[in-house]
DNA sequence: CTGTTTGTGTAGTAATACTAGAATTGACGG
DNA sequence: CCGTCAATTCTAGTATTACTACACAAACAG
């Protein structure tokens, strides 16, 4: 988990001298000033000197001044959702689209940075020795679970999803040790899908949980999954986290379908071949019927 | 409809002079060489002097050398997807956690920038005229109408998204003036979905349309808002329409809300904030029941 | 050809980044 | 309270790097 500049940089404000805190403090401040403006500026402004500036970049770890204004202007594009945020009242569309676009790809961002390899790996071969998934989750996690489901082709077992708490505890309850939940939860303190889990473990299957963070439902899991996004502070803030969750199913699904081996690649890729094929009304028409991907 | 630094390239490598046309051939044959390396570094790769590299940047409209290196940084983050992206059958879980979240967060900025504003805005007045919201989709588009009709509270006024085609169209063809039908397809070649999309047109209702390009289902829309993304070459890339359309129902449902007033506001604060005392079981209780929103 | 325009490089200047060593500050024991 | 030492910060200088003015060369029209 490789940690973005701004939390690396808030991480060791404690640890700094006071001059380069002073540095730090600006770069938080103002860092689109930072990163446009020359060295003698920044140290204008943080009221130290030049060769401040430039320890505090070495410091970093950086090779100068330039390789950090670099780096901050990139952290700066993914970054800036977390910091300047709020959706307002009178905001045009254009402002508003900006700012829930910013936030989505910040969340994916992070997402990404704190997903933890060994532990999809494990959920990889885990789906690969199992003859059956199961995807459980309510509203905004129930349609992650009905997004990984519609991969089935991809997971190369059959795959369900069942939508109302009763139909997922009753599928849990009557599973064995051949079948995989995949349990997900921003909050991870639901209690029915805590239920579920638990009851699918007691049944001796395997449970993969999901979650915002080491929630109180991963303690219920063999195989936990931290899909990391920003909280959701504003009231109009969008649910972000749905993204972050599709997107761990993605890596999942296009994992397990890579190392299931040459036979299922033909497979997979003839059926969508023929999907295109099957679809399309006649060889000409640009219209295609149902049961296409899309 | 901004387009990146590297569009803007492609776009103007025509009207380049020889020697400029050198250096943006570098820049997009080894665009993170130039990011760090000086200026004479980079004349002397493109064979050419100093001050041509310096026209070609200002040529650009940037300041000079350094604004187009910081914006070279900035593009580069948000850009390299679409250049290198093939998923490799034996990528760690690593790679290909890394490329499909830079395919995803490289999507969601090409669908913010394609994004039109205006006509959003003009979804978001009509939906506002309305007295109810019906989402058609199929596949993963259908995911997308499910996520958007559950954000009812949000757009104020009953919601509903029929999954099987049958339903979809008995309900496009009951339909009357009131009532809006958005209609998601990223190819915008379904047949089902344009059919159900004539009906509910024929019958008075306002069609939105929201697809990946300008596709034939946006011919029978009264509005149209294009969702644009990578094209997924592979086979083995995941669906990453899904996400741009979901970030675009996001833009929509908080834009209608926050359109709709104090009242409605107010309504929907008070209804999280009970939500959030509801689903808990005692106030001490770190677990919730269900209907929390995850 | 010759004058004009357009394009490109040379050479010089200003700016910026980086480095070495001196000065200051602060901490602690006598 | 003072002196010593270490840590920290600055001054001043050097080396790079970015930028500009101008001159030369190529392409083109008359």
């Amino acid at each position: 988990m490789q940690s973005s500049l701004f939390e690396r940089l808030a991480d060791s404000l404690e640890g700094l001298r006071r001059s380069e805190r002073k540095v730090a403090e600006l770069v938080v401040r103002d860092p689109h000033f930072v990163m446009q403006a020359p060295m003698s500026a920044v140290a204008a402004r943080a009221e130290v000197s030049e060769p401040t500036v430039m320890r505090f970049c070495t410091g970093l770890g950086f090779d100068g001044f330039q390789a950090f204004k670099l780096a901050l202007a990139q952290a700066l594009i993914l970054g800036v959702a977390s910091i300047e945020l709020p959706v307002l009242r009178d905001d045009s569309i254009e402002e508003l689209s900006s700012k829930i676009f910013d936030q989505s790809i910040s969340s994916l961002d992070k997402a990404r940075r704190f997903l933890d390899a060994d532990e999809v790996e494990r959920a990889v071969q885990r789906i690969l020795e199992s003859e059956s998934l199961v995807f459980i989750g309510l509203s905004a996690s129930g349609i992650i679970a009905q997004d990984a489901a519609q991969k089935a082709p991809l997971f190369g077992i059959p795959c369900s999803a069942p939508t109302d708490t009763h139909q997922q505890f009753m599928e849990a309850a009557m599973t064995n040790e051949r079948a995989t939940f995949v349990v997900i939860s921003h909050t991870g303190r639901t209690r029915s899908t805590m239920r579920v889990a638990a009851a699918a473990r007691e049944r001796g299957a395997t449970v993969i949980g999901i979650s915002g963070d080491n929630t109180p439902l991963m303690d219920l899991c063999d195989i936990k999954i931290i899909a990391k996004t920003f909280e959701n502070t504003d009231m109009h803030t969008p649910t972000v986290s749905r993204l972050a969750g599709l997107v761990v199913i993605d890596v999942l699904s296009t994992a397990v379908s890579l190392r299931r081996g040459d036979e299922h690649y033909r497979d997979f890729t003839r059926m969508k071949e023929r999907l295109a094929h099957f679809a399309r009304l006649s060889p000409e028409s640009p219209v295609l019927d149902d049961a296409s991907f899309d």
